[in-house]
DNA sequence: GTAATCTACAACCAAATGGTTGTAGATGAA
DNA sequence: TTCATCTACAACCATTTGGTTGTAGATTAC
């Protein structure tokens, strides 16, 4: 089991980092296969730098690697990080499930004998 | 089923909502109960202006609701908005998870024919 | 060696973000 | 009515964000 232990800051990261639609395609294809920056810049209506900038934050918050190939710099999503959103959304669906569940809990205390549990 | 036709801008926005703590904090808060606005206000060291922002943003990404209770307006979290954002997460892990299939299925074709499925 | 390609990084800019204070309108309580 | 409370909203400010251009260093190709 993995215990996440992540700070404010790392989870603010991971979602500022979600939170671009340039980002998200380049997470799509990064985790589809490594492609390079250059590659990436190509498919974008942007200036290389600016690619070359939301790369750099979605490797802020580990939502890719970089690793060198030569003269290129080839990105890899990196599947663990969505994990960990992953986890933190399903905390509050956790946290929305139990408050049901004790809504459900006091509904069945009103109710007639006959619905207790026992 | 639900079909999630989201625009870019309104995944923008969830996940923007989403990369502040106070704001996740406070979907925290309002997924167990519903909260006022001053009542959430007096949780956190920063003015109330501050805080009626921050809801407004969590509004605008529709992860919480606002509904006047007298002079009080009661914030309420939004368990949909949360599972779309799920949705949109399960949607990269699958992207992952199809890749490592044909991965497997090309290491496969490379392999002995014992080893296919039949 | 020379030229082309890929990347890094700085400087700059407009717009958005996250906070503040202040003012004013509704609503509830005395 | 009068006062306190809750909210809305504007104005302002510092910082961050998302883009640009330009320069320079590595690496590859010829």
């Amino acid at each position: 089991m993995v215990v996440d232990e992540l700070t404010d800051e790392t989870v603010n990261r991971i979602f500022r980092a979600l939170a671009d639609a340039t980002r998200r395609d380049i997470v799509r294809r990064t985790l589809i296969a490594e492609v390079s920056v250059s590659q990436l810049a190509q498919a974008y209506d942007m200036s290389f730098a600016a690619v070359q900038k939301h790369v750099a934050v979605l490797e802020d918050a580990r939502l890719v690697t970089k690793d060198p190939r030569g003269r290129e710099r080839m990105v890899r999503g990196n599947p663990e990080c969505i994990r960990q959103a992953q986890r933190l959304l399903d905390q509050f669906e956790e946290i929305w499930r139990s408050r049901i569940d004790r809504l459900d809990a006091l509904l069945s205390e009103g109710e007639t004998p006959s619905t207790q549990k026992g």
